[in-house]
DNA sequence: GCGGTAGTTGACGTTAACGTCAACTGTTCG
DNA sequence: CGAACAGTTGACGTTAACGTCAACTACCGC
């Protein structure tokens, strides 16, 4: 959540910094790998984990698809998955690939990228509702409270309150 | 979620009934109501739950809470406490409570009523931002594979293809 | 060369929010 | 009257998403 860019060079990250930067746990990180979320650019040989700092964007975006929207990291996967359709394409024009292919594996994206904003726009609405529901809520609160108040203050002046010092009691 | 309305008497709901309107299982509404979160209106001699049929708004209220704005259960109970207030502050005063102590009942749920507003809020801006970004994300996608596309028609047009059985091919 | 810090895998523990099952009770209907 | 059905409590099971701990390795400064 709390990106912090500080150095934004190209220098790999050890699992702690990103950790750190991102705002998860290792535990978290590696988990993520586990279910195949992020992927360190190199086990180094002595098995330690690098990351290119691009990583810190795809797991804060992790989190909020987590935190925003609800997904479960299954589901999380999969909008990774499409996401990733684009650079495959890109990787697979490389390797060769037919132009049917890759426009096959963008549209692939655009199709789940719409259900995904389709998603965000239910919530979105879903929550405005919500939210208008319990301003008037709020509004006639208020308006109690307003109501309440002002017998308050007139009870006071009738009576006036025995708390304050400025009132003297030996009369 | 799915809140039939069909019959808004007063005749009150058996815990079958309500789960099924509200679209919940009956176990959840035990397991709600050892949380404290909804309550029966009476149990009958026989033990058995009824429900008025208010309580289908509120099983409804407590999803959403659950759902679009992603409480636990126990933040829930803290909501729905203070929202409570307000009915607790008008009973206060069928019991005499004083104006002062209403008073207070009111504001401490108008302030609890503010945080979660703002809370709404708070993931509301941060759904569309992130949804913003998406879309343009979406129209880089679009914009590839409609050159994409034409390419293949190109493609296409300059060796048709030989699925078509249009496309004589005896010249 | 050694204590401290950061990393590794593997295994087991934990929490929230229910699901499921068993054993029992009460109501209703043909 | 008896089977079907809805309800009850109590207990145990389950799933996702990690937390925690142990045993080990690797580098770093003094």
């Amino acid at each position: 959540m709390n990106v912090q860019p500080l150095d934004s060079e190209g220098a790999p990250l050890r699992i702690g910094e990103l950790a750190k930067r991102a705002g998860v746990t290792t535990r978290t990180l590696r988990y993520w790998e586990e279910f195949g979320l992020v992927k360190p650019t190199d086990h180094l040989c002595s098995g330690e984990r690098r990351y290119l700092p691009a990583e810190l964007e795809r797991v804060a975006h992790i989190r909020e698809l987590q935190e925003l929207l609800g997904l479960t990291l299954a589901e999380i996967r999969i909008v990774l998955e499409s996401e990733d359709a684009v650079e495959r394409a890109r990787s697979a024009r490389l390797a060769g690939a037919s132009r049917t292919r890759r426009l096959a594996l963008i549209d692939d994206a655009i199709e789940a990228h719409s259900r995904l904003i389709e998603r965000m726009d239910d919530r979105l609405a879903r929550i405005a509702v919500f939210r208008d529901e319990w301003l008037d809520r709020g509004e006639r609160m208020r308006v109690r409270s307003a109501e309440l108040r002002s017998e308050v203050d007139a009870a006071r002046r009738d009576r006036p309150t025995v708390g304050s010092p400025r009132t003297s009691r030996r009369a």
